[in-house]
DNA sequence: CCCTGATTCGC
DNA sequence: GCGAATCAGG
């Protein structure tokens, strides 16, 4: 497969939507991660800091690692300062055993309270939602976004089961809103 | 182990 | 330019 600018945009776009480099890989078809990520660097878009971020460090000390095969270059410390993501209340939804004695009728879903979470991660929930695995309980596993959607109690009730995002127990989006950073949380309305 | 992106380098 | 191999990290 070569890269046609049909391809190419269809890679833009997603990138810019922030799909994960193997996600591109899969909806393009014909071509490993490894290629989507080389062409996005060649691009030159390959900003969007999930690992560590590539600083420009022009040089210091080398440090030949007396290693035979110096391969991928050294990456500079990332000096991302963390804004601990505080917990908030959003509890999955228990198992079904317990939805007989959910009240439902009321908005029981994780939804955090009245909290006020940012659009910016209402909206990509909203989006990845869309292309849910929709998975129940049963089939969830260490690694599919274990967030509720639904009402327990009926039959539209369904887990994301998206790939987790790294350890966590949701995806991408699902962690966005289940994990506030305390800044955002302070009084965003005044 | 699963996944993520980043980088290098032979092709 | 391309992307497998590799690295680094969550």
């Amino acid at each position: 497969m070569s890269w046609t600018d049909e391809r190419v945009e269809l890679l833009k776009k997603m990138w810019g939507e922030g799909q994960s480099a193997s996600q591109i890989a899969k909806e393009l078809g014909g071509v490993t991660r490894n290629a989507v990520i080389g062409k996005v660097h060649r691009l030159g878009l390959s900003n969007r800091a999930t690992t560590t971020k590539a600083d420009a460090k022009p040089k210091a000390d080398p440090k030949p690692k007396a290693a035979p095969k110096p391969r991928a270059a050294p990456k500079a410390a990332a000096p991302k300062a963390e804004p601990k993501p505080e917990p908030v209340a959003a509890k999955p939804a228990m198992s079904a055993a317990r939805r007989a004695i959910i009240p439902a009728g009321q908005p029981l879903p994780p939804q955090p309270s009245a909290n006020e979470i940012s659009p910016e991660a209402l909206a990509k929930v909203s989006e990845i939602e869309k292309s849910a695995k929709r998975l129940s309980l049963m089939e969830l596993t260490e690694r599919t976004c274990k967030w509720p959607v639904g009402d327990p109690a009926t039959d539209d009730f369904w887990f994301c089961g998206l790939p987790v995002k790294a350890g966590k127990p949701y995806c991408e989006a699902h962690v966005g809103v289940a994990f506030q950073p305390m800044s955002a949380r302070r009084d965003r309305k005044r």
